[in-house]
DNA sequence: CCCTTCCGATACACCGGCGTATCGAATACG
DNA sequence: CGTATTCGATACGCCGGTGTATCGGAAGGG
């Protein structure tokens, strides 16, 4: 782990090599789960010695952080550009779909989340985390459902918009699970529809989708 | 590992011993996680030599299957008693009261639970054991809903009973992530009545209950 | 009460992975 | 193009945990 340098000379090469540990270690822990995922598979997938893996990071804990606080950066963006795409009315298949296609599309980054949040669930500290960009998804949603209210007949059956976001990331976690195990991505995507359209519309009676199991 | 007795002659020690381990297996799990636990561990927090450990399991992955399994027997039996406990009006808020004393209020078994999950994730074997198990209080509940259909006005806006179950189950695991992250087990109650209210009645609208984060 | 059968504690050899120290090669900079 | 500095490969010692083999004591049957 790189400490205090004398100057800040910091090369290209470091973060080259910093970011290919990252996407090797992603690809690991999706494949294997953290936890059971060794320093040297990560080193040896990634094409590097342990020698680079300590020069840029100091445990595994501290990779499996920062991995994780890239891509949910990256997710976090994905999703507020799909949210604030289209006009003031609240079209839900559609979202639903633009939407689903940035958060259940890649399998591997469902399974490094719930990797995540079973570290999360027994350390608070990493829970305050995992809660805050929650929190941000969840601001993301309830701004769109609040831009929402007064165009389309949302009805108040879940009070003000933060709270229906709340439902919305509850039924998006609730599917997610499901996902996880019978990896039917297109049931997962017509069940969230489901789900919201029930929870966001008055009274819209649709027939259920097919489930697998 | 016991593989094949000459005689049928299996003690009441031998019983003992196995129950004290996953006993205390389920402590260790849920205090570290699976995949963060030594045999030795479990052994020590058992008060038991590895010795014992390899009489009675063959490896970490077979103990830890056992204990879900004889965990989540267990649970489904009681919520089923839950379930039909009460005559054929559905009252939602003390169905859920009765439901979630038995689902939400142990934190150890959902974190033993989620980590169950994380492996069933990534080995389609055990994955069809947890979707069994969750097709089972899947059914149990299709049918109480099933039950109230004609007394209580469940509306149609999810299609059949089967459907609603499916629902509901979605509801359960979205709150039990939130749950994981906040330990507001009060809260957690009061949203999953409000989500199931939500999404079983036609349109009582009532006020969201307050979340902390 | 004996004695057969079973159970689990102890001892042993082994190995994968960890963390550190050192040094040659790559790179930025003047 | 030289050179000061950083990066990462290699080598080393170490340890926790594994799985097996052996053996003394507990449990149950007659």
């Amino acid at each position: 782990m790189r400490t205090g340098g004398t100057t800040g000379q910091v090369t290209r090469r470091r973060a080259r090599t910093r970011a290919n540990l990252l996407q090797a270690a992603f690809s690991v822990f999706a494949a294997k789960g953290f936890g059971h995922v060794s320093i040297e598979e990560i080193c040896e997938a990634a094409g590097y010695s342990r020698g680079a893996f300590y020069s840029n990071f100091s445990s595994l804990d501290e990779l499996f952080f920062a991995l994780y606080e890239e891509r949910a950066e990256l997710i976090a963006r994905q999703v507020s550009e799909a949210l604030a795409q289209d006009g003031p009315d609240l079209d839900v298949p559609a979202a639903v779909d633009r939407v689903t296609g940035v958060l259940l599309l890649d399998r591997d980054w469902l399974l490094v989340k719930t990797d995540f949040l079973v570290h999360a669930a027994r350390d608070p500290e990493v829970a305050r985390t995992l809660l805050e960009h929650r929190a941000r998804l969840r601001g993301a949603i309830a701004e769109r459902l609040a831009r929402a209210r007064g165009h389309t007949p949302l009805p108040a059956v879940l009070g003000d918009a933060g709270s229906a976001a709340h439902a919305v990331v509850a039924a998006y976690d609730g599917v997610t699970t499901q996902l996880l195990l019978d990896r039917d991505v297109a049931g997962a995507r017509a069940w969230l529809k489901q789900l919201l359209t029930a929870l966001l519309t008055e009274g819209s009676a649709e027939p259920a989708p097919r489930g697998r199991e």
